[in-house]
DNA sequence: TAGATTGTTAATCGATTAACAATC
DNA sequence: TAGATTGTTAATCGATTAACAATC
């Protein structure tokens, strides 16, 4: 493992749904595939797979080709799923609450660990195991606990002076959920945006133009 | 406008994010911007900018820049914005509801008008102004009603099957939630992923490799 | 050993950036 | 008119695909 120059962000953003086909591959009780195969069942080239997998070394054997489990838990470690990271959720509304509720951190390898709202009516309140608290007492919980990632689901307006917060407390890496870009004004920190409301328009134009 | 050739997906996926800051811009009163200024806010290259923007039209005036609410206009247009696509959403668990209440629809040219579960139980209850229906009236409303798109928030095992019934009532667009690749089964449709675990895990490694 | 399939280098393709002439 | 900034062409860079020698 781990030639790892440089590796491109392309190359990682495919890493999750080869580590979800081969998952499938091996509940499915095959053990053993090549690149010419999966490459098939994904609608991707060889070549590309190839390529993808000796970023980060020689997984596979030659005249044979890749054995599944095997694979899937390597790139299950480069992603980290075996680790556990300590996560926290900002934003109790509808769409952090749904998230709490119904995303595998365990399977990404990370912990939910605390979940914060400035609404007074809801502290004190469970979701998913985890007690909701006062935004308040945010500096004090992660001074503490030092967490890895923070999940924004906050609007957009009080997104921005949460980061800074949270990044006076050393918490670096974002999950943001909110309608805001983080990376314009805040630089070395890690962050995966889901702009669902640029998701949707995006779908819109294919709808209009396919 | 329109001198679309073929827009390539790179471009597409930047127009919300310009829309997006053209209508802070917008909002804040500045009417008028170059592709400099814009740049140095968002973090790109000018000549990106004018690439992008040129693949739809001129929409620039030489020496003076960009009027900032009007290509806003222009952008929203080629997104479709100002359609009216019809959307049902399947699957009314967590991330479903949270998106029906959550999802500003209108703000993208949508509008929601079902919502099908196949728990009996909540059948009749009502979601952000829609009911819910059992989903196996699905074909029967689809049929009458025509819908543009289909946001998929059920469990992976029965994605597959749903997405079999949709397209056969002719719903070929789909905002996916789910933990399935629509692509690899079905040709000729419209397909905007939201992966959130594998969104989880591109971070996770981002926490672990900076 | 022969056949298969990898790992890796080379060729192609596409996307981004730079440069500059056109023009407001 | 002079200055600024676009629209567009050319140059560069990176990512994908093809080819093939290495090797199991």
């Amino acid at each position: 493992m781990s030639k790892q120059g440089n590796i491109s962000v392309s190359v990682i953003r495919r890493l999750p749904r080869y580590y979800r086909f081969l998952g499938e591959l091996s509940d499915a009780g095959i053990s053993k595939i090549s690149s010419r195969e999966l490459a098939e069942k994904m609608r991707l080239t060889a070549s590309q797979i190839r390529q993808d997998l000796n970023c980060f070394g020689g997984f596979g054997q030659q005249g044979y080709g890749y054995n599944v489990s095997e694979l899937r838990q390597e790139i299950g470690h480069i992603l980290g799923v075996d680790s556990r990271k300590k996560v926290i959720l900002i934003g109790a509304g509808n769409l952090g609450t749904a998230l709490a509720m119904h995303i595998d951190f365990e399977k990404s390898g990370c912990r939910l660990i605390g979940i914060f709202d400035s609404n007074k009516n809801i502290e004190g309140q469970e979701l998913a195991g985890v007690k909701i608290t006062d935004v308040a007492r945010l500096e004090q919980f992660c001074s503490a606990e030092q967490p890895d990632i923070a999940v924004l689901c906050t609007p957009k307006d009080v997104t921005k002076d949460l980061v800074k917060r949270l990044t006076g407390v050393n918490v670096r890496s974002f999950w943001n959920f909110s309608h805001y870009d983080i990376n314009v004004d805040f630089d070395d920190i890690v962050v995966e945006n889901v702009h669902l409301s640029d998701s949707l328009m995006i779908l819109s134009y294919g709808v209009n133009n396919t």
